[in-house]
RNA sequence: GUCUACGUAGCUCAGCUGGAUAGAGCAUGCGCCUUCUAAGCGCACGGUCGAGGGUUCGAGUCCCCCCGUGGACGCCA
């Protein structure tokens, strides 16, 4: 909630309250920046909404609220009905500049709000399997969590991101299959990647590094002997380039969970004797079956096969038990599309175990189609057909690539022109962005001779009202994007101030050797401007650079 | 076939719990640098919001049904 659309809503609310007796809440109260300017400064629709508890037509109750209103001078200079109902504010100049005086008071703080109200959240996204790079579809995922995660911070949650390592499953075997047998080749054997095996670039490297190291000390070995020892080279190996990769994308994680220690802490065999104490599990063709379809699911699914072993949904129920006995009040992972029919399974999973349905957000991120030469390139972990992260953050720059993936909304089936982010193109409206954040910086070099103002009678251009207005809305716009985990919209903010920045560098000169004063309110408008445009770059790990 | 998302300008996408004449970037066309960065500004062109019904003061937004596209439908992970 931002200070000028508080203050708009006590207003109304007491005026709610002496025309009418009628006592409002903040929820039932929309303010908004009218499209139009000829509609004012800020303009609410709440006449209309209060048709059926008022009994009265939208119009009758405008009129009667507006008579409240205009007596409240010292915030409003005018209140106006248009329209079918809504009723147009337009402010006093105070009121808009008092944003100025919050943000220079506190730079690094600004957009910050509580709306999180500490709540204690887990963030699970991307874990990929460590057995080959990640991909530009990862990146999606990755550019996605991250950015939820700062925006959470930002809004006053308190989030930890996690990052779950499938370090135990069947697909290790064939990694360390795949590794030993690269490694046979480097010693001059004749050896096959196995048929579920991995092709990937990434394990020829691991196995020369392996070879660099032990020589032909494993070339006689037997294969099962050695296999263990290429399992867990393989598996750090595979873990720490994953670490690089998403540092080098600028995406850090609070924890990393590994698989194996679900398993060696008996978390899986506990949450199966916990899930047959509460008889949500029963026998059949040799299985062990959990009962999902209780809580909404299509059928019923194994938890333990009858060959003895868990499926992939067991572990994964222990770990997010093992995430609510951490504390978390709520957890939301970030799953690929195609992960999509695991839901309800895993929500009916932790409902079976005595949690509640919400206690567990899934969230779907939409695959990114990749696009080379004017066709889908289709990629694979396992054929090795793929372009690795790495090579796109090199050639197109990770701001290029965090932007365009952060702007889009995850429910959206994009394409990702692999030519196109190459080429580096002034497409990316990220250097729009930045260009603006550059300005500013340009402009505060050339003006150190300055001090700000701290009173801001001055700014009244249009262009400057604009900015102002829009500032205001910063907070708003984050609380709103880290409560919806939505970081286009802070793209959408970005795109948008940047432009009225642009707008206004073209018609208002800031530096003005024959008016120091009003210089001097310009400098600590657009300083506003750049700590602003800085902190939003920063939620979705956006640089903001001083010059271009 | 079933489930689940999506379909908005030539292209890529916004559109805030239903609100005023549906927006932006790119592309196309025309203007603007002796002045703080032209990676910029201004103007123009461009739409049956996939089709059809319904709900109401009001629908791109909610409901139904078609059409199209992606994804998922394992005792794989």
């Amino acid at each position: 909630m931002n200070q000028i659309e508080s203050q708009l809503k006590d207003l109304i609310i007491k005026a709610a309250a002496s025309a009418f007796a009628y006592q409002l809440t903040d929820d039932e109260i929309v303010i908004e920046i009218p499209k139009e300017k000829q509609y004012g400064d800020y303009s609410t629709n709440v006449a209309m909404r209060l048709t059926k508890a008022l009994h009265e037509k939208p119009q009758a109750i405008a009129a009667k609220l507006v008579e409240e209103l205009v007596k409240y001078s010292d915030t409003i200079s005018s209140a106006s009905i248009a329209g079918p109902g809504f009723i147009n504010f337009v402010l006093n100049g105070d009121t808009l500049t008092d944003v100025l005086r919050t943000i220079l008071a506190s730079p690094d703080t600004y957009g910050q709000t509580n709306s999180g109200k500490g709540l204690k959240i887990n963030l699970e996204y991307v874990s990929a399997n460590p057995t080959g790079d990640l991909h530009p579809g990862h990146a999606r995922g990755a550019a996605m969590g991250d950015s939820v995660a700062r925006l959470m911070k930002f809004a006053g949650y308190d989030v930890t991101s996690e990052y779950y390592v499938n370090d135990a499953g069947n697909q290790i075997n064939n990694m360390a299959l795949s590794l030993q047998a690269r490694y046979f080749q480097i010693c001059g054997l004749e050896a096959k990647i196995p048929e579920d095996g991995y092709n990937g670039p990434d394990l020829i490297a691991i196995a020369q590094r392996f070879y660099d190291l032990h020589g032909t000390a494993y070339r006689d070995v037997v294969s099962e002997e050695s296999l263990p020892i290429f399992r867990a080279y393989g598996l750090a190996a595979e873990i720490t380039k994953l670490k690089e990769d998403l540092a080098l994308f600028r995406v850090e994680y609070d924890v990393w969970s590994s698989e194996q220690s679900i398993y060696d802490r008996h978390m899986v065999e506990k949450s199966v004797k916990k899930l047959q104490e509460l008889d949500m599990t029963y026998e059949a063709e040799g299985a062990v079956w959990l009962k999902t379809t209780l809580f909404g699911d299509d059928k019923d699914r194994v938890i333990i096969r009858s060959n003895g072993l868990y499926t992939y949904l067991t572990p994964d129920i222990a770990y997010h038990v093992d995430k609510f006995e951490r504390g978390f009040t709520k957890l939301v992972d970030f799953l690929g599309a195609d992960h999509h029919g695991y839901i309800n399974r895993l929500k009916a999973a932790i409902q079976a175990l005595g949690y509640d349905k919400d206690a567990l957000e899934i969230d779907i991120i939409q695959m990114a189609r990749m696009i080379k030469d004017g066709e889908e390139f289709k990629m694979s972990k396992r054929t090795g057909k793929a372009v690795a992260l790495k090579d796109l953050i090199e050639e197109a720059g990770v701001d290029a690539v965090r932007y365009y993936f952060a702007s889009r909304a995850a429910d959206t089936h994009m394409d990702f022109d692999l030519d196109m982010a190459t080429k580096q193109s002034n497409e990316n409206p990220v250097y729009y962005a930045q260009y603006a954040h550059a300005r500013v910086c340009s402009i505060l070099k050339s003006g150190q001779g300055y001090a700000l103002a701290s009173s801001f009678e001055q700014l009244v251009h249009p262009k400057e009202i604009d900015l102002l207005k829009y500032l205001n809305e910063f907070p708003v716009v984050v609380s709103d994007a880290a409560v919806s985990r939505q970081p286009h919209k802070i793209c959408n903010y970005i795109q948008k101030l940047a432009q009225l920045f642009h707008s206004f560098y073209a018609d208002c000169k800031v530096l003005d050797d024959g008016n120091a004063e009003l210089t001097a309110q310009r400098l600590a408008l657009v300083t506003a401007v750049k700590i602003t445009l800085k902190n939003a770059l920063w939620l979705i790990g956006v640089s903001a650079p001083e010059r271009m």
